[in-house]
DNA sequence: TTGAAAGCGCTAACAG
DNA sequence: CTGTTAGCGCTTTCAA
């Protein structure tokens, strides 16, 4: 039987490590080097240990510390005693051991990436971005999934203290306080979210509820409903204002159902609360939910769109497939990811590729979302034509 | 702009730190501790540490060993002594760090799991039955994306090394020959492989093949055909192979189409290539493959299930909310992710939580597929009610 | 049962 | 430019 039984404050965390720009932890040849021990052991019986920068010392006839320079210095080292000495860690399989390293600089060259749902797609995009420029600048990647507590939020930020040199929190369920204060004693960048003094990446979907709203006015609606997420997400409150207040500008109603757990199975109650509350047009909190809607509409048989439209958030995996193909803010995730890592490594110092303007301020950068219209929202699709 | 440059040999490592089944790398009280220094430090400046066994030692006026052994092995040490300093390293929020932990006794409480493409559905599975069971145990994840690329499985194989006390393959890219060589210095477990002597996880999806080609021939269909995956995939070949034989034994044509990339995007190749062979019914190697062949179809005039009866493989996110809906083997991935890591710890010596017989010998464990009908091959949709 | 001492592999002062 | 020396924080002999 599977042991499903956890621990209190169990946290998940994910590591990506990837070659450096320094001497990647990968072995050059087919296998990691490996040597016969001659020098004395503590079992007494000579084994085979990796191969470290004292092996590399003796086969080259310098000093650990010189090898250690030439490996990861190696502007400080004499060109031609350089050079052999790569050689030598090259044909002796020699992978650096990165835990050593750590203990002695302090610096783990890795990053937390904390996320509230591994499971969810929205994050998978956003896993993606940060994974890729992470590994664009030889740094490694730590994955926690804080399972949509602040509790299991700050345990996973003290334990990774000595494993990272910074964190991305996407989706904080702390208040701005915490993380500003948070902030002060680890390196940290936080998307969706606006912290005083906390540098930070905003998907602006605001901008994208108001290309939503202008659409929906466009087909005739003037009444609109918001399908609301979890009340503890700042996005969903961002979303919301931005509607009540596009919706002011264009003299149309809105209202407001929920909240809803952001799963495809909590479309259903929202679908039935949509269709209760005698709405023909909603824009949910996130895709998930607009696709379990999109399920049980039909299974009660509310035709998307004749009866109803729906607006559906982030553009994840599935969005353009699901049953009518949703209407959706398309937003930039996998972007968000890679330019909060950009600034990220920024303030750690790191080259991280190109700078572009602005990044490394403790400013905002905000992303830009566009509408991306399919069949939940327009006319009726054309019916299908024969095989050709 | 992003940075897209790539390191040869990238790979990508994720890892997974939970509590520990002896002290967790959390803090107990809301932060962690830290000390204001009074020893001697390099910089010269008082500056704030973290607290070390050192400073429990000194709190408690015992050697730094006792306390080392009072935390890790409790049993050796006198009861009273024990909970003085357990007490102590709690008032102190001492968290230990496993990087030096790791440095000093060779172990990591950590695994590496290797996937071909993290973005793949079917890998989010995977992982996170893996994480479950791990963090169940205390233990740490390191997620290693290979990027479908042997060459880098191999290097995340070798770069892991001190970093993992052992590895799940879930996608090897790597020869049998290759995977025993490895087994032989590192701890594995492999999923959807059959490697001699390498424990190993199935999910028996030419079990589900079986049940596929009967549900179709019930449909009437007497020729079914194959839309390979990738040549490089084990699964690949042995669902082909599975379902040669089971349409000899029934008597009805197969045909294949192939090989395809495992995505979405190579759904619509794959739908034209069945659409040329005059298929009317087929099976694809996953439900990525199939999802975009639906969409193609479509596009084309092809109707599903009237014209084209589809089965997929995997039962991955969206395959239920697709249109049609997919009918497809759903295999027990999460679970397969869960016994790979008990088998794994099981070897490791640990405790995994209860030990299902069997699963700690070098054998192959077999999970159950089953055929979930949907409406891409049942016959045609019964039309929408209308709303209640 | 406890303490002293050595050292994991590496980096970083400090001399030379 | 290079070698010597001292640790990072922890575990693990070996004695007491």
């Amino acid at each position: 039987m599977p042991d499903e039984r956890r621990c209190p404050g169990a946290t998940t965390v994910a590591l990506v490590a990837t070659c450096g720009n320094r001497l990647p932890d990968v072995a050059i040849g087919p296998s990691v080097g490996t040597v016969t021990d001659t020098r004395p052991s503590r079992s007494g019986d000579t084994d085979v240990r990796r191969v470290t920068i004292r092996d590399i010392a003796d086969a080259t006839g310098v000093a650990p510390s010189t090898v250690s320079r030439a490996l990861s210095l190696p502007d400080r080292v004499n060109r031609a005693t350089q050079l052999r000495i790569q050689q030598a860690a090259r044909d002796l399989g020699y992978v650096p051991n990165s835990q050593a390293r750590a203990l002695t600089s302090g610096r783990t060259r890795a990053v937390a990436v904390l996320v509230s749902d591994i499971t969810n797609p929205f994050y998978f995009d956003v896993i993606r971005g940060t994974q890729h420029q992470l590994a664009a600048a030889g740094w490694t990647q730590l994955l926690v999934d804080t399972e949509e507590s602040g509790e299991a939020e700050l345990a996973a930020l003290n334990a990774i203290a000595t494993k990272a040199d910074g964190a991305v929190l996407t989706a904080s369920r702390l208040s701005d306080a915490q993380i500003a204060r948070i902030a002060q004693r680890t390196p940290l960048v936080v998307v969706n979210r606006r912290p005083e003094g906390v540098p930070s990446v905003l998907i602006d979907t605001p901008g994208g509820v108001e290309q939503a709203v202008q659409h929906l006015v466009s087909l005739g609606h003037r009444d609109v409903l918001y399908v609301a997420g979890p009340d503890s997400s700042w996005s969903n409150e961002r979303r919301w204002r931005a509607l009540v207040r596009v919706a002011k500008r264009l003299g149309i109603r809105v209202a407001r159902v929920g909240p809803h757990a952001p799963f495809v199975d909590s479309g259903a109650a929202a679908a039935d609360a949509a269709v209760n509350a005698g709405a023909t047009a909603c824009i949910a909190f996130n895709d998930l939910i607009a696709i379990g809607m999109l399920a049980r509409l039909r299974e009660r048989g509310v035709r998307v769109p004749e009866d109803m439209s729906v607006v559906g958030c982030d553009d994840i995996f599935g969005a353009d497939f699901c049953n009518p193909p949703l209407t959706t803010m398309t937003s930039p995730i996998e972007r968000a990811g890679r330019v909060a890592i950009r600034m990220l490594l920024g303030r750690l110092g790191a080259e991280s590729g190109e700078d572009p303007v602005g990044e490394h301020t403790a400013g905002a950068v905000a992303l830009p979302t566009h509408l991306t219209v399919r069949e939940s929202t327009g006319p009726a699709p054309t019916s299908p034509r024969r095989p050709s």
